[in-house]
DNA sequence: GTTCTAACA
DNA sequence: TGTTAGAA
């Protein structure tokens, strides 16, 4: 099929689909005019692909596990044993990130808290502060 | 009408 | 990622 069936059939943007296989997700063929012909199993693949990416991993990363990830019926699993340890790896990433936020969030809490009281002056209460 | 590449208010 | 221009 060709990238339009392939976009209406999994809902995905086409301009996304040609990304995808710019980062060697898909590996659909060409026609002599240059189309790019999709496998029907592509269908699956597409949808893998959005889970993970869903998942919150990087094109670069699914790429290298989409092909030890078996489809479960509900979601994906992982096929091979030596994935463990990596996604393991990419949830502590996400850890570290979102802790980040946080504590920046803490941050600018303060900054927001810290603003002068309803109905007063604002020029008064910045001259005050000022000094 | 569909797809392709390349480029960007 | 969306969108669009120009060509096939």
């Amino acid at each position: 099929m060709r990238i339009g069936e392939l976009a209406r059939r999994t809902g995905v943007s086409e301009r996304s689909l040609r990304y995808y296989g710019e980062q060697g997700l898909l590996a659909p063929t060409r026609t002599p005019a240059g189309y790019r012909v999709y496998a029907e199993s592509d269908v699956d693949v597409v949808r893998h692909v959005r889970m993970l990416l869903a998942a919150g991993l990087n094109t670069a990363f699914i790429k290298e596990v989409l092909p030890c990830m078996v489809d479960t019926g509900d979601g994906l699993a992982p096929g091979c044993p030596e994935l463990l340890p990596h996604l393991r790896a990419e949830r502590d990433r996400m850890t570290i990130a979102i802790d980040g936020l946080a504590t920046a969030r803490t941050l600018l809490d303060d900054v927001i808290a810290a603003t002068p009281p309803e109905g007063s002056d604002y020029e008064t209460w910045v001259a005050r502060r000022t000094g």
